[in-house]
DNA sequence: CCAGACGTTGTT
DNA sequence: GTCTGG
DNA sequence: CCAGACGTTGTT
DNA sequence: GTCTGG
């Protein structure tokens, strides 16, 4: 699954990555981005004047428009591939509201002999990426939340070697259909939602600081353990 | 018709 | 054990 | 995902 | 909002 990533990359780097896409300055980095923590993800057609594709703050924590209360997000923080179209929490976005979730890394607990040892992957060389996400929004009084989901899929070799699920990464020739909600059939994305690559990801150990959300900086993705190349 | 649920992961 | 907060 | 809390009454 | 269960 996912349930904590990074976005590290500088805005003139984001903006290398995502072409026509703009992103807000003073976006910092982030280093450890949890549950119910603001995020920046990419969407077409959102508020008046929009210019599209644009990126914006969400809240990640999928809260359904129909939500009585927001604590159904913390449940919702991912969603798996093989079941969106039936989910009532995900048909109408995975049809109406995709979004691309900027990230350039992410990490998976692999557990050890009753320990959890932290893992951290990413595309190598460091790119940033995008995962296959969707999100809604949820009125709270005069309050306007808008939150996201992380769609999984099946591991790829790699990461399988940890955990039997990942996040779906849609590559940089999927970001225009991903994002086009215009046609409302998502039948015609959801071959993006695959594993990605093993060949061109890589994997290693990280500093057991990053189990606490609280933690925050570069140290978090310096290789502290072993570096996995399964492929 | 109304009431109530609506989700994922991991572990046992 | 289970829920909330980050 | 992990970390941390998990409760009530009354008084200041 | 939309679907399932009663």
């Amino acid at each position: 699954m996912c349930g904590r990533f990074t976005r590290t990359a500088d805005v003139s780097t984001l903006a290398a990555a995502f072409p026509g896409v703009e992103f807000p300055d003073g976006t910092a980095p982030r280093y450890n981005i949890a549950p119910t923590q603001p995020a920046v993800v990419i969407v077409e057609g959102i508020g008046p004047g929009a210019v599209s594709p644009r990126a914006v703050s969400m809240v990640w924590g999928l809260i359904p428009h129909w939500a009585k209360d927001r604590k159904i997000g913390h449940s919702l923080i991912n969603a798996r591939a093989e079941t969106l179209a039936e989910k009532p929490s995900f048909r109408t976005p995975f049809r109406d509201r995709r979004c691309l979730v900027v990230a350039d890394g992410f990490y998976e607990w692999r557990k050890e002999a009753g320990r959890k040892v932290p893992m951290y992957i990413r595309i190598a060389g460091g790119r940033p990426f995008a995962f296959a996400g969707l999100w809604d929004s949820w009125r709270d009084g005069a309050e306007e939340v808008r939150t996201f989901t992380i769609i999984t899929t099946a591991s790829n070799g790699l990461v399988g070697a940890i955990h039997d699920r990942m996040p779906a990464i849609i590559p940089p020739d999927g970001y225009a259909a991903w994002l086009d909600v215009s046609g409302h059939r998502p039948e015609s994305v959801f071959g993006l939602l695959v594993p990605y690559p093993s060949a061109e990801m890589e994997m290693f150990g990280v500093s057991a600081e990053v189990n606490d959300p609280r933690a925050e900086g570069p140290g978090l993705v310096v290789p502290a353990g072993p570096a996995w190349l399964i492929s």
